[in-house]
DNA sequence: TCTCGTTTCTGGAATAATTCTAAACTATTG
DNA sequence: CAATAGTTTAGAATTATTCCAGAAACGAGA
């Protein structure tokens, strides 16, 4: 689309991702986005991730933390996982899968949509729509 | 089991419960107990059943709800349900079954197991075991 | 039925996660 | 480089829930 012009140093990567999702690749947004999307999949808190991030030698204030997951939840690069009451986790693979629970740990693992066959759904009541479907593996160490 | 004796009145099945629960039957948890039993099954967060009770004339503290939905939970005659952040339910329903959830009104309904197909589970990590499976069939009015 | 040891309840303070707010700051565009 | 619109931030405010310590209620035994 847009391509690299002149002194502009070539975009690393995070800065198209987040000019995509149509959000300004501020200072904040930028290391951010690398900590999230540069490797593997994360599953990450707003409390890890402010962190990560003072881990980093970023500085960066947890409002900013919670606001730039939800702004990138709402672009629909990140998405939200409800697991335990009062704590929010946020997934960077946004496509068709499912979780481990690890409940002792806290965390959170995937599971590829194939190895699990959620069938013979009940429609949706009338006049709903099915937005999203969660599975969730609970797990923890033997007793 | 025990069997109704002298004067005081025929148990009425709530204080049964509450004691194969192992539970003292208090006047609080029996009105809960009563609120969340008698009938169908109930989906609900501690202020509805605060609101509910205060309805009813049961005076019963807040704290009182946490304390009781969390020892009906443990006790094994309620189980908790998480599907939005910062806010827990608990279902009267202990058996084998899944929900939506509607996403609009904040409410959840019941999917009898039978209906929703999980197979090829991938084995728990090693050392670990499944607590739970929990599916959420996430449902809003339509677009 | 009275008494005592325990369990339970309660209001209010405390905590935890998250959101709000208004002011300061920084991209972007011309 | 200046103007403007979007962002960030510290700190206050909210919301859900838990903790606490004293008061009240339960139930076993005399």
């Amino acid at each position: 689309m847009t391509e690299n012009t002149s002194h502009t140093r070539p975009y690393s990567g995070v800065i198209a991702h987040l000019k995509q999702a149509g959000l300004r690749p501020t200072r904040q947004r930028i290391a951010l986005a690398k900590l999230l999307f540069e490797g593997e999949n994360r599953h990450v808190t707003a409390e890890d991730l402010h962190a990560e991030a003072r881990a980093a030698g970023v500085s960066v204030s947890l409002a900013t933390i919670y606001n730039s997951l939800h702004q990138f939840t709402d672009a629909g690069i990140m998405r939200e996982v409800v697991v335990e009451a009062g704590r929010s986790y946020f997934d960077t693979n946004t496509g068709d899968h499912h979780h481990f629970f690890h409940e002792d740990t806290g965390s959170l693992e995937d599971i590829p949509t194939e190895l699990i066959n959620v069938s013979a759904l009940p429609a949706a009541p009338q006049g709903k729509s099915v937005q999203r479907v969660d599975v969730i593996v609970r797990v923890s160490a033997d007793d």
